[in-house]
DNA sequence: TAGATGGCCGACCGATCGGTTGGTAGGGTC
DNA sequence: GACCCTACCAACCGATCGGTCGGCCATCTA
């Protein structure tokens, strides 16, 4: 119907993948149970019963939706640690700025992801979350521990913690901007900027301090 | 059926109130479209045509109940903000602790403001939900500012980046939580020791540095 | 005692849900 | 040609959805 200059078949996309891509940004948006199958059909541009064609149920292409989803982030930070010399506290910062980018870039796919990490323990889905974002920390955290050998940062305070901290302030970022940067006489007017000085803010505290007596209660 | 040494009728609670109850946590578990009426009528131990007798539509109990959840966060927050003498610094401290306390007790209401955080714009519910969080923030920003002014807090960084990173530990160690503390060799044992340390972390970051030369780039 | 009121409920409604069925159209193989 | 396989779909199914309706019953008022 509204398919334009659509090949003969399968062809650019072939079909599932139509499904898939109509499929995320719906449960992006609205979560699983917001989301019909007939809206995911409709927004692919095919039938109902073609879906189930495609998936057994709803719960199927839901996981398939966040697997694809996590195969995305999965590729990301396997670049980030491709690089394990140089300065590791320049890679923390250019860490920093690729997260932010990369939550930006796949908005939907973040809120997906934040949705089933906020949900119960319902969902099968959630394992596969855990297990991508877990992997995530981890390199992150070994980023840190790197860094800290090198005595760039602090290393009397753990680096799970640290890595906790960094990684925060990037999805809340996302997350409440919506609300932060319409509040009055606000910092938050470019969210990169906001990144970058939260990111120093804590930088100035994880850093390994100048060599000078500074003990705090 | 189940209501264990009800009384006559509506005594303890009169009746909508017990709706509501069972409304907050059952669309803090599953959101919005994942409960049905009839769930909150069962769980109520009430009929659904009497819910609806108490409320108009689901949307009027969805938003009832989101407003009765921030009304509990907001007699928090004017708590925060009754001191207005005092150490500043101690303050930002004790309302870290409170926070997280406040966090852990209402964790199914936490849920539901941050399922709503997250949602487009579609909620009617949602405007509510930014003028308490938008509260609640500007009150820890005008701390801190108490705090710079008293010098206690670096002057040369926005509050409002301060009191975003302060709040987005703890709500991100909520969320995180379940995630974090099956980490493997995880530092997230104990919710509230994690917290402390990431507090710490954070506060030598702001905290005014002792007056030795120490610029950072 | 008669009437009004409000909390409550069983039964029902049209719409939509997730999912199934039976079948069509087309390309590949022999 | 006969055969098969995959992609696809209109029509349908039972269940459940949000919501309505008419009436029961306990309490209050007079």
């Amino acid at each position: 119907m509204n398919q334009t200059t659509s090949p003969p078949s399968s062809e650019i996309n072939p079909g599932s993948e139509r499904i898939l891509d109509a499929a995320e940004s719906l449960f992006a948006e609205h979560g699983f149970n917001g989301v019909s199958i007939q809206q995911v059909a409709n927004k692919s541009g095919i039938s109902k019963a073609t879906v189930f064609h495609h998936f057994a149920n709803k719960q199927e292409l839901y996981i398939s939706v966040v697997r694809r989803a996590c195969e995305g982030t999965m590729r990301l930070l396997q670049s980030l640690s491709s690089d394990a010399q140089g300065d590791a506290l320049k890679q923390l910062g250019d860490y920093r700025q690729r997260d932010l980018s990369e939550i930006q870039a796949h908005a939907s796919v973040v809120r997906l992801i934040l949705r089933e990490l906020t949900m119960g323990n319902e969902s099968q889905a959630k394992q596969l979350v855990d297990d991508v974002f877990g992997e995530h920390f981890l390199r992150l955290k070994n980023l840190i521990t790197r860094a800290q050998s090198h005595g760039q940062i602090r290393p009397d305070m753990d680096a799970g913690i640290q890595a906790h901290a960094i990684v925060s302030i990037n999805i809340m970022l996302f997350l409440l901007w919506p609300v932060l940067h319409h509040l009055p006489d606000t910092p938050f007017s470019d969210i990169e900027h906001a990144s970058r000085q939260t990111f120093r803010m804590l930088l100035e505290g994880i850093q390994t301090p100048a060599p000078s007596e500074k003990t705090i209660a």
